[in-house]
DNA sequence: TGTACATCAGTGAACGCGCGTTCACTGATGTAC
DNA sequence: TGTACATCAGTGAACGCGCGTTCACTGATGTAC
C-alpha cells in the first residue's frame, strides 16, 4: 500500500485520503485551518484534484461530520453493548467522544442545520446517531421530554468541558459527578 | 448626535461604534462574517482608524465577547430579581439569551479559554456571568456538582437549539419542559 | 491475445478575492503659559 | 484672551497572504470487439 502507492498517478482512494487529512488539520488547529488546499498536499496531490471527489469545500467537511458522527454512534453502540445505566454509559461515551476530538464535534453541531440538510448522507448520519441516545433514554423512538433533557446534559457537559469552562477539572471526574443518578436535579 | 457626528474628524466614540458594528455582523453572517475592516466601513471611518482602539482583531471580538457577558449577567440578574425557581428562571434566561443572539453566544463560548485569559475584561465578565448562574443555583459561591449540572443543561439546551438540532420545536417549549422542575432525571 | 477508444482521475497555470496589518502622514483637540 | 505645542484620532496607499475555484489539458485504466 505504501511505495506502491506513491508517485502513482492515480491515487486509489483519494476520496478517503482527503477526508482523513481534513480531520487531522481540523484536530491539529480547529475548524480555520482546513483548507482544500492544504487537504490535497497532505494527501500529496495537485490543489485541484479534490474537485473530483467534492464539489466544494462544503462537501469535504459535510463528509467529515458525517464520519464523525458515525464514530460518535459507534461509541455509544459499545457503551450500551456493555449495560448499565444509560447515562452513565451511552451520555458518558457521548462525552467522551467530544473531548477525544473536540474541533471534529464542533464541527459537527457547529456547522448549522442548514449544511447538514443540505447533505444526505451527513443528515442521516447526524439522524441514526442522535437517535441511537435518545432512543436509549427514553426507551422508544422518537425524542420526548426525557431524552432531550438527557441530551442536553450530556451536550452541555462537552460544550462546557472542550470550551474549557471547566478549567482545572479531570473530565472523568466531571463526568462521574454530573452523570451520576440522581434523585432530583 | 446623528448630523453633528457625521463628517468629523473625530468621530467621537469610535471604540463602541466598532464594537457595535462586529456584534451586528456576526447577528447577521456569523463569525466569519465579522471582519476590521468591514467594522471600519459601517462605522464610517478608514479600515485602519480600528488599530487606535484595538491592537488587533482578536482584541475587537473580545470585547465583543466581553459585553455579551456583560449582557447575559444582566439578563439572569433581572430573571433572579422576579423569584421563582433558579432554574426556570436564571436558566431560562440563559437559554434565551442564546436563542436571542445565537452567533454571539458561540463567539462567547466557542473562542476558547486561551483567547479569553489573553483579555482581563473578557475574563472578568465571564467569571461574573458564570457566578451569577453558579451562585444561584448552589446557593453558595464557587461551583460544586449541582451548579455544574445546571450549567450543563442549560448550555446544552442552548446550543442543540441554536445550532438546529431540534427543529421544529418551539423554543418556549423546550424551555418550559426541560427546565421544569422533576421528580428525577 | 491485441487493439481502439471512452472514461475519468489527475495536472498546473491562472483568476480574483478580501483580509490583517504596517507605514508615514495629517487634521483636530486641549492644555500650559 | 491668545498663542505654541504636545497629543492623539484619524487617513490612504501599500504589502503579502492563502484561499476557493475555473480552465484546458494529459495520463492511466479498463472494456468492447
Amino acid at each position: 500500500m505504501s511505495t506502491s502507492m506513491r508517485d502513482r498517478y492515480h491515487h486509489g482512494d483519494l476520496r478517503s485520503a482527503l477526508i482523513a487529512a481534513a480531520r487531522d488539520l481540523l484536530d491539529e488547529g480547529g475548524a480555520g485551518a482546513v483548507s482544500l488546499r492544504e487537504a490535497a498536499r497532505r494527501a500529496g496531490v495537485s490543489q485541484t484534484a479534490p474537485y473530483r471527489h467534492f464539489a466544494d469545500k462544503e462537501a469535504l467537511l459535510a463528509a467529515v461530520a458525517a464520519e464523525g458522527f458515525v464514530d460518535l454512534g459507534a461509541a455509544m453502540a459499545a457503551a450500551a453493548a456493555s449495560g448499565g445505566p444509560v447515562l452513565e454509559g451511552i451520555g458518558a461515551a457521548y462525552v467522551r467522544f467530544a473531548v477525544r476530538q473536540p474541533a471534529r464535534f464542533r464541527l459537527m453541531f457547529g456547522q448549522g442545520a442548514a449544511v447538514i440538510a443540505r447533505h444526505p448522507d451527513l443528515l442521516a448520519a447526524a439522524k441514526a446517531a442522535e437517535e441511537r441516545l435518545t432512543g436509549a433514554v427514553s426507551g422508544r423512538p422518537g425524542v420526548d421530554a426525557t431524552a432531550i433533557r438527557a441530551w442536553a446534559l450530556v451536550h452541555g457537559l462537552a460544550s462546557l468541558i472542550i470550551d474549557g469552562m471547566l478549567p482545572g477539572q479531570d473530565p472523568e471526574a466531571l463526568i462521574a459527578t454530573v452523570l451520576q443518578p440522581r434523585p432530583a436535579l
